[in-house]
DNA sequence: GTATTCGTAACTATAATGGTTACAATTATG
DNA sequence: CATAATTGTAACCATTATAGTTACGAATAC
């Protein structure tokens, strides 16, 4: 359904930053991540604006975390990114028919219970354990 | 993120097929949910391979549930249409940086426990609740 | 035999996404 | 102050997913 690699994009950045005590730029978290340096600012933009990171411009700019990795859980992370909801209701039903006409906001409910469900348990994982994780893999 | 309609399709047409008793065509379902007949038959080919409805050709044709609305869980109908995940591990991370090496698993695990969580809670719906809410709505 | 209906391939239009280039603005540092 | 490093952002392109559409063969009821 949805290959939006955004979210990933985030959590590993944030990964990164974690495992650094200095601030990296651009250039080095679209290295790890594979990707180009704009496709980083784009992302990290929605970040910053949710006040998870701060960049800064110039020589010895980059990216830095504004909170402890313990502190970041992945649905605040999920929650920036201001994607749209990962189920969809459809568009236009006919109006005229009593179930067409009744069943959106039926639909959006019961999806908003989904999403909402999903949402609750990627707040069960912060950004911590993700760098926890990763270096329990590394360390195999 | 996602802007595939097929699963609020799939719900749709399950629920006009729980309130008639006789069978009804592709024209029917895709006048009620507005769109093409040959959408509703895509749509309904991968429910009628998972077993949760069957289709008949021919003049008098057309479409009907093969079990009771309140033994269809919603869970089982997105599972019929077998989308991607709903949240993407990112591509080719730098398999030479100690952090892009091993998120990737690390990524993969928790996104499949955050859409094992919403498919738990679409499976405390079914057809026939969905139904059951509709015509609430439609008798405000 | 005819009308109805599904099955499916093929094609198109639209939109989302990520990648890329380019350049202005900002900042550290010598 | 000059330079190099870095972000911010607009603009554009290529790819892909999606839905819509047409067309036609196959199946079926009557």
């Amino acid at each position: 359904m949805n290959a939006n690699q955004r979210f990933a994009i985030s959590v590993h950045a944030l990964t990164l930053l974690a495992s650094s005590s200095d601030p990296l730029t651009s250039e080095m978290i679209a290295s790890s991540v594979d990707t180009n340096p704009v496709v980083i600012r784009r992302t990290m933009a929605s970040l910053r604006e949710h006040g998870l990171v701060e960049s800064k411009s110039g020589a010895k700019g980059g990216w830095r975390l504004l909170r402890e990795p313990k502190e970041i859980g992945l649905c605040e992370v999920y929650r920036s990114l201001d994607e749209v909801n990962v189920l969809a209701v459809h568009s236009h039903p006919n109006k005229h028919c009593p179930i067409g006409g009744n069943i959106s906001g039926v639909l959006r409910s019961v999806f908003e219970d989904a999403q909402s469900e999903m949402e609750k348990a990627l707040g069960n994982y912060t950004v911590a354990d993700i760098l926890n994780d990763v270096r329990r893999k590394a360390n195999q």
